[in-house]
DNA sequence: GTATTATTTCTGTATTTATCGAAATAATAC
DNA sequence: GTATTATTTCGATAAATACAGAAATAATAC
């Protein structure tokens, strides 16, 4: 991964309401969860957690697809786990690049 | 690690200036490196690579030491890899409490 | 068609964060 | 003591982010 990838993925999730719906989403596994059960645990404005979930998406971390007139949202696992072993690259070999 | 805690780390991390900074003192090791070899390697202002720093040492991933003249910068290993921990907890159990 | 549910987009304001020059501090050398 | 080097703190301005009410969209049910 590229550090400014990274680094606004990190942004992303630095917001601890965004961290508690990542946090969630990271239980709920590959099923994913509706918007509104998201909404259910966080309990914040309906365009507050849109927001957040908009965020998210630009980041690639978040995922959501339409089931009828629920919108569920899976977290891409992938990208998360580019994520944390960027952050590890490289440890302790020293400053030279290549 | 706490979702508070968690997130102040994050939100660090996710500036790019910082998280370069992060990525060299990762490739450092312990023996970390003194602020003016990050200002070789940043190059930025002294002042914003400072407000960077005490950034860094707000969420505690940082730690400074004087060493004569010179500040010597390392990271926090224990909370970093706390923190990388925290990020994937209870992947995949499902979202009941416990 | 209208109603209901699920969710987003728009728009504005409040708050936080980033940047950097200039002045200050800390340690060593002379 | 003065000078030099390393780094921070202060203070101001610019830019980005967070928040939330109201209106809009999308899908289904009737």
């Amino acid at each position: 991964m590229e550090l400014d990838k990274a680094a606004v993925c990190l942004s992303k999730l630095g917001n601890p309401a965004r961290l508690a719906m990542f946090r969630l989403l990271v239980k709920a596994g590959d099923e994913g969860l509706a918007v509104g059960d998201i909404q259910k645990e966080l309990d914040m404005p309906h365009s507050t957690l849109s927001h957040h979930i908009s965020h998210m998406m630009t980041s690639g971390l978040l995922i959501q697809s339409r089931e009828g007139r629920v919108l569920r949202c899976r977290l891409d696992y992938q990208l998360t786990n580019s994520l944390l072993d960027y952050l590890m690259e490289d440890c302790c070999k020293g400053l030279q690049e290549a």
